[in-house]
DNA sequence: GTGAAAGCGCTAACAT
DNA sequence: ATGTTAGCGCTTTCAC
């Protein structure tokens, strides 16, 4: 199988074979101005001949930075694996990473195990910066981090001092929701969420909130228990004398939306319902779901932009990227009047 | 932001704190015997005070061969987010990986980009072997990889002779499915699949007509065209006067499932529906998807197996992984009797 | 059982 | 514009 001693091209080979130094070569390979032309086509020929690319670990032993991201998930196999969003993430940090020649190092974890994994990439400096999703109230990896002095950049969680953060901007949203269920003539509305942990729960709790005082809706809260017998009548069981739900994400919705009227909750006739991310998912269920897409890929544009800066030394402060927008689909109808004449 | 100077501790410095040589570190991180168990422990108790794990990168580059896993994928990135298969993947792949102390580096690129890519990679020696995954026929991977000389095992085609192979038993999968249909009375079924140059394709083909013929059923074709106006439609209006279709993706069927009593074929009264692949997606349609369970967890951690062993210079061979398992649900009954006298 | 020293492939001063 | 040389942090003979 390995016949072929697998004896790769060094520098030095590149070096002698362009008849000139070891220095030289490394020069074209890092752009570095100080060789002429002729010798640096010479050298770039030699390099292809012997299909020679610069050692990625002895390019890092000697200084120059690497070009590895770090993205760890704590998250049951499962769950993360039910999650269209994590695809979307990768989707849309591979061509940014490709574009500044990093590469994306990933692995799923228990909780349990995080800080761990975290320290040993930085300690073995497989990683040169880290991708921090799926943030709780009170992180412990944010500061592990600020210890370790690793960069790194929170994706999607509120603005936190010690390390940048990539937002997408909540408020719009919120404000188009309700108008849009307002006008269906709903005054009861609750939000569901399956993470209460999660960091930017809270922020949205509040900002759903104001946005539904703006529109004489009443909010209510509920949360999926992912662990019930049947979750979604569970949910159902609980959510009170609302017309409308929304739902922090669209595989819950779609849960939802597919098994409610087994147990005699038709949607939208009954129960309107709004995800609160969008993907293929919502529009494979029926009725198609009413969804709000995030810019999930400029996100991680906007993400990788940062890191880049932030190895660099640059100064860099966090961002917050395009709104969400509201596909109006199948889940969302007029309020049933039943429910609506009780306010 | 870079307050700290991340200097990070060195084997020098973890030697100098337990008060003997670097080598003698090196020696306790790499399991070699001669050092006293007093000295280890000294030694063990100094590097944990200076958070410090050996250099990756720098123990590449002395020899110690790298722990890098290198997953390609070359797929557009709206067909890799709509299959749950990858998150699958990718979570079978993380804990095999980490047991064995290897990271896995996944990109997604453009097919004409992929050779430039596998190319790069094993140049720089970012990663130290491969996982080849939607082999195709004639894959120049397959190719490539023997040129480059580099470890890497194909997952989920048959078996090519240079490159080890872990592939999902098929034939009783077939034999049950088709025996199933047959029970249900189904004479006339069509297998669809959506990438008729995936490698597996034409030996599931002929696993198909094989186990057909055992039924008495009359086997036919049909590919998935994802580009028509209505793909559901366009599959429907071309699959003839069959009575069950067996889809290579559950995404594909759920599709199907969604879509097809819109345009006037019931499922399963006028066409029964198995999907040859399994998720929770196959779950979140109505009806539910039958649908065959594929041991993804397994086969990535036999692949991982191989690898390693691979890496190692061992000897490796081929293997096959358990069985699918039918998973009967709603998508299937009996054959509608108008196109069933038709045989 | 332990340490000295050479070397892995590359980069970066510092000559020339 | 090009070459020389000294590291980078680690592993690994090979002495002691």
């Amino acid at each position: 199988m390995t016949e072929t001693p697998p004896k790769r091209a060094t520098i030095a080979a590149v070096a002698r074979r362009a008849g000139v130094s070891p220095s030289a070569v490394s020069h074209v390979f890092n752009g570095r101005p100080n060789v002429s032309a002729a010798t640096a086509a010479r050298i770039r020929q030699a390099a292809d001949e012997l299909n020679w690319r610069p050692n990625y670990a002895s390019r890092k032993v000697s200084g120059r930075g690497g070009r590895s991201l770090g993205l760890v998930i704590a998250r049951a196999s499962d769950t993360f694996g039910r999650d269209p969003f994590f695809m979307r993430l990768v989707a849309g940090l591979t061509e940014p990473l490709a574009e500044i020649g990093w590469s994306l190092s990933l692995t799923l974890v228990r909780v349990d195990d995080e800080a761990r994994v975290y320290r040993e990439w930085w300690a073995e400096q497989r990683v040169d910066a880290f991708l921090l999703v799926d943030v709780r109230a009170d992180d412990p990896r944010l500061d592990l981090i600020g210890r370790l002095a690793a960069p790194a950049v929170v994706l999607g969680a509120p603005i936190d001092a010690t390390v940048p953060a990539v937002t997408v901007r909540d408020d719009a949203a919120f404000e188009a929701v309700l108008a849009h269920l307002a006008e269906l003539g709903h005054r009861r509305v609750a939000r569901v969420n399956d993470a209460p942990n999660l960091a930017h729960t809270r922020a949205r709790d509040a900002r759903f909130a104001t946005a539904a005082a703006g529109h004489g809706i009443e909010p209510s809260y509920a949360v999926w228990d992912a662990e019930a017998e049947d979750p979604v009548a569970d949910l159902l069981g609980r959510i009170g004398p609302v017309t409308a739900i929304i739902v922090d994400s669209e595989v819950m919705a779609a849960e939802i939306v597919a098994h409610a009227p087994e147990i005699g909750v038709s949607i939208p006739e009954r129960l309107s319902v709004v995800a609160w991310e969008d993907s293929w998912v919502s529009t494979l269920v029926r009725p198609r779901l009413t969804a709000l897409d995030a810019p999930v890929e400029e996100s991680a544009r906007t993400a990788v932009g940062l890191l880049e800066r932030l190895v660099r030394g640059d100064g860099v402060t966090s961002q917050t990227v395009g709104g969400r927008r509201l596909m109006i689909r199948d889940s969302t109808s007029t309020a049933p009047s039943v429910v609506h004449g009780q306010d």
